[in-house]
DNA sequence: GCCGGCCGATTGTCCAGGACAAAATACCAG
DNA sequence: CTGGTATTTTGTCCTGGACAATCGGCCGGC
């Protein structure tokens, strides 16, 4: 029965149907799914460059053809690496193309140190290129057997991510490649972590893990996440994008010593600060809040009271340095 | 050094100091991420409700004081619910405020089937409110051993999740439980996944797993993935929320047989439809397209050529539907 | 008596065009 | 060069109006 209903109306249709179909114009909405531009943004830009073009629908409303939603894509990725709009939209379609295709990252060049390139990343960029979902699953799983969940996670993934963040800017990778890779690191990470030895009592520092709205980025948060167990730390991970007043109750539900927050870069800075300082004012001065990820604002402007942690290998430092403070203050 | 940059500037500050920075003034766009209610919703509402009134800033710009927004925050879980804002606005705080404590939940009132509850709920929902985030791993790690994976998906989880959305919808869980629960699950899923030995040769069908944009509850997924492993099936999950250009380029990449999608209810009907009829229209008719999930929608308004499956035990007769119709069509 | 289509009220999203804060860049003095 | 200030660029916020999509109730037919 269901053969019929999948498949019957469908193969009657003739072939320009379908086409005709595929053809179908977005609404502004679907376009700011798609590419992840505001509907604020999409109508200042008609105004102000003259692109996007969008034709009306029956009803006024806008209603923007494929090409167009693909070229603001490539737009998107282009503005993520650091281009501004007002240049880009005075550049010609090839311009624009020859840049989307692999050009340089504009005036952010990212700064490869070069120096702790610990593990070769091109075999696993390889693999997800070609779309090996089950060998890239392998050769992670190969790696960590490897290298020990400590190395794995500093040595390989740390700038695996970074190698990937970096692809997909210059224009080597498709947004489903970066999904699908994100995917298989966190099913190997995963089982890391759960192989990692459950401390026996309530262990200290507690820790919360989580990231602000907006923000998606949960790798590294998974990986913060082994760090801490491996230091013995009793975690408890909200997932991504926690509401800044549920990171507070939460906090409170799970007698949380440290609120651990991950940040990509994707949010705006004064996002990630007010945030900070906002979520900062709402805890108890005795909870710590320590923040990390590749944004740049963290390393730029302090936060009061909020901890930074630049590099994942300092985590285990802090610990320390935690327990230290602890047993001389808590424990007097 | 960090603890001076840490607790420094904080410690010194008095209380009162700390009192004025919690009771700082909310952003329309703070508000939006806090809430999940759009910023014309926001603004329309105040329009025609007379509801929130927040006060402006220097800029003349709309600043909430957190008590709105909590209040908001109870609206739109009410909204969740089934309640329609005239009706809520025109009751007083006292009334919103008994609804939200736990009233029915008003014209949308889940059916409980009451017929295959296999497995009794309350020892996890216990734990949930308990936040014992541990006992949980530990509970549902042991009924994973006792049911099996396909039980366990089937028989456990799935009422489970309806019961936590149920719980959440009658202000009985917080969002930040909700997290936390869907963080234990899907460690525990991920876990079940990995044991389900890999089919030695290129499995078919080969399915393609993700949400649309705007979809952000992956735990259906996970389960859906399970199923599909254990007939035997090869999969790729890309995780939630992928665009839908990047879902058919996925399908290409992979060689799809079968792309799934979820939907838990939070997307608008239309968006659902408008969505699958897209995708349906850009994916080779070779290509099935197959949804699931809680969303009523799906089971209201049949998409052409969409598959829609009800129940999650329906997956393995659809699998065997496909391998059969495969071999008398694809192999001739 | 119950299901299905119609109609009015409700409600979220879209529009235009102006304004301005925040960020990025250019400029300039030391 | 380097660090601070002016200027441009750019995204977000504003108002108030309009209307499509949805909901709820009504009615009529099977």
């Amino acid at each position: 029965m269901n053969m019929r209903d999948l498949t019957g109306s469908q193969s009657s249709a003739a072939g320009e149907a379908r086409r005709a179909d595929a053809d179908r114009l977005w609404s502004i909405a679907a376009v700011e799914r798609e590419t992840g531009l505001s509907k604020d943004t999409l109508r200042v830009w008609e105004r102000r460059y003259g692109f996007p073009t969008p034709s009306r629908d029956a009803f006024g409303e806008r209603a923007y053809p494929l090409q167009q939603v693909e070229r603001l894509r490539v737009l998107k990725r282009l503005l993520d690496a650091g281009w501004r709009p007002g240049r880009l939209m005075k550049m010609s379609a090839e311009e624009v193309e020859a840049l989307a295709q692999g050009g340089p990252a504009s005036t952010a060049d990212t700064v490869t140190p070069a120096a702790v390139q610990a593990e070769p990343l091109e075999p696993f960029m390889d693999l997800i290129r070609r779309h090996d979902s089950a060998g890239l699953h392998r050769e992670l799983g190969r790696m960590l057997s490897r290298l020990g969940t400590f190395r794995f996670v500093t040595d390989l993934l740390a700038p695996l991510n970074v190698a990937v963040g970096e692809a997909w800017m210059r224009g080597r990778l498709e947004v489903f490649e970066e999904h699908a890779y994100t995917e298989e690191v966190q099913v190997v990470m995963r089982q890391a972590i759960s192989q990692i030895p459950v401390p026996q009592t309530a262990a200290r520092p507690s820790v919360l893990l989580s990231t602000f709205p907006g923000e998606p980025h949960g790798l590294g948060l998974l990986m913060v996440e082994a760090l801490f167990r491996l230091e013995g730390c009793a975690c408890v991970s909200l997932g991504v994008q926690t509401p800044l007043l549920d990171i507070v109750r939460a906090s409170q539900a799970h007698q949380a010593d440290i609120v651990a927050l991950g940040f990509s870069g994707i949010l705006g800075a004064q996002q990630v600060l007010e945030g900070l300082a906002d979520l900062r004012a709402r805890l108890p001065s005795a909870v710590e809040v320590w923040a990390g990820g590749s944004a740049s604002v963290l390393a730029r402007k302090p936060v009061p009271g909020v901890l930074v942690v630049q590099e994942l290998r300092g985590i285990a430092a802090e610990v320390r340095r935690w327990r230290d403070a602890g047993e001389s203050d808590g424990l007097a």
